[in-house]
DNA sequence: TGACATAATTGGAACGTTCCAATTAATTGC
DNA sequence: GCAATTAATTGGAACGTTCCAATTATGTCA
């Protein structure tokens, strides 16, 4: 069964020739003789031949290991899911596997999977930071010319590339579409202020809102967790205000859908009373009740565009950071109140 | 910046030892003296040593690269998601690390993954596998000594373990309940009926049928192609015959929706005219309207459960197939029609 | 024919680690 | 105080590959 692996020796000598010409063969030189090659070839099938990438890495100089790392930090979530699959396609078809593994938000499991990629050579990394994730925590990767991307989430004063959603043109055209339905009053609700996604979405918001016409409230703005709860929480603390607004644009669709809960659990219907928009376009969103109205980010796109920004980095041999944002686009269904119900015909 | 990478030879020679000593230390072994330890640490830390594994592989006779390949048909679907992250969880805590790769059904894409994967010698394999393949596509890799755990569908003749839910019992289940709620002709829908799935949720719904003594009907079992689409297509056809059901279990969630679309458009709402029963719990189950009643497998504890198979065998050197079928439970919601609904009704 | 270019092949050395047998240093027994 | 034991350490050799310089075979030109 297991016997001895067969090795390029083994089938060099079933072929009558050399380790080397072997070699050649492997890595489809054309110095190597038609006839030679056939026999060569011939051989491997016979023997069963599988190649030692182990080996050929150790070989040559430098870390070409044709493995690339994924770390995301919630891969239960079909968000980042997606994201993998995408940096998956494109990853692939260059010839190149991936290592991938979730973090759970850990920033120690975070660590502990970044070093063990290390010690397995990857040639370059893509990583959705963990929360609590900073600039210098990657230092030692770039020392090493090991060519990062991070993606979602922006890691302020690192010195690697990233791709990012537009979060700043998201909330803004959130903005933009509850202020042409007739708001006046538009909410900024939920998400933890102290980061960096936070402060974009919500500069999105404000400088749509003076842009339409409508001033900045500072009452308007009520943060929270970005989960669910959260959402619930935060309209309820909202709505408990003097003049309370007619609309809100939320950190993420979580958030939403709590405030969704919220505004029921206070006899208004979502969407009907009061005008929700989310952040994301998850899939429960398409079939939520009412529907959400969110901001559409392509996450398998996302990915794939993250692995050809790493792959490029990898090939150009410099690592030179970039920093690319994605865009996003408003998908308009029925929390907002504008559209007719017929969210279903986008399912199929 | 990127000079030479520190081997355990730079980092022998700045603690005056020799290689040997260094690699000693490496695997924690109890002949190195206290001293000499902490020594070695130190200009372990002080260098930036990283440990190439590569090379150790190679060095080691056999196989144990510590890394176990993963390969799932469909991570965009989150069962399978959910499936990848209860692996990565036990993998990781054994010090392995994972190799995730995506086929989207491709049988070709599978193949080549699995090339892959074993090019760079993975010591064990968790496989969801694509749609077409067959038992013999193993055989080269259990010929080679490496574990392979075959997860969600099962392979009919491979000799590899394999871990699948309890199809049999889920389908019986439903039926049970569907018949305690007084229904006496309870339709089977949805699934192509040449896959080992279908045939085991089959059986599960025939035997119960006349376990609870309502007689077996070969006109109520209506297949179509497991999606949501399908499941329009194959109401739509149940209902068209002379005496049709009051119930259905379906193939899985995304017939069982197709099922309530196909139903609204006749004019009859799902869980008040008609009971409705899916398969597999997936997300959308409990967001959707209405809630879908349906059997719940935990894919993230079945990830969990394979891992644990697989290392198992890994560790054990022998490998011996054993079959392990998962648990599931049928989880009431609302489409069955026996639950009170909560809040909203007024969309009826 | 000899000189020379070209095509194809080849043996060793090297990559960074671990293993083995062997060496040295420290400790013990009597 | 010397053999015997134990504790620490060590220098190669080896893993399977690729690279390099060197070699052999083949063809070309006056």
């Amino acid at each position: 069964m297991a016997g001895g692996r067969v090795t390029v020796i083994d089938i060099a000598k079933a072929a009558g020739v050399s380790k080397s010409t072997v070699s050649l063969v492997l890595q489809g030189s054309p110095l190597v003789n038609e006839g030679t090659r056939v026999k060569v070839s011939a051989a491997m099938r016979e023997l069963g031949y599988v190649y030692n990438r182990g080996a050929a890495t150790l070989r040559q100089t430098g870390a070409k290991s044709k493995i690339i790392g994924v770390v995301v930090n919630d891969l239960t979530n079909s968000f980042f899911a997606e994201l993998a699959v995408g940096v998956d396609m494109v990853v692939q078809s260059a010839g190149f596997v991936q290592f991938l593994s979730n973090t759970s938000e850990s920033i120690d499991r975070q660590r502990e999977v970044i070093a063990s990629m290390r010690e397995h050579g990857i040639s370059g990394l893509i990583v959705s930071p963990a929360r609590a994730t900073e600039a210098a925590d990657f230092k030692p990767l770039v020392a090493a010319g090991i060519p990062v991307v991070v993606a979602v989430r922006s890691l302020p004063g690192a010195k690697v590339s990233s791709i990012v959603s537009d979060n700043h043109e998201g909330t803004a055209a959130a903005v933009r579409h509850l202020a042409s339905l007739g708001h006046r009053r538009i909410s900024f609700l939920g998400g933890f202020p102290n980061t960096a996604v936070f402060a974009e979405r919500l500069t999105g918001y404000r400088d749509a809102v003076v842009e339409v016409g409508l001033g900045f409230d500072d009452e308007l703005i009520v943060s929270s967790a970005p989960s669910r709860a959260g959402g619930a929480d935060a309209i309820a603390r909202t709505m408990a205000m003097g003049n309370p607004p007619t609309a809100a644009v939320c950190f993420n669709d979580a958030v939403a859908f709590g405030v969704c809960d919220g505004l029921r659990a206070r006899g208004m219907e979502p969407g009907r009373d009061f005008a929700v928009v989310g952040f994301d376009d998850v899939i429960e969103a398409q079939t939520a009740v009412p529907a959400l109205t969110t901001i559409s980010v392509d996450p398998q796109g996302m990915g794939r565009r993250a692995a050809q920004l790493l792959l490029k980095q990898i090939n150009a041999g410099k690592v030179e950071a970039e920093n690319v944002t994605a865009a996003v686009r408003l998908v308009v269904r029925e929390s907002c109140g504008a559209a007719q119900r017929k969210s279903r015909e986008e399912l199929a």
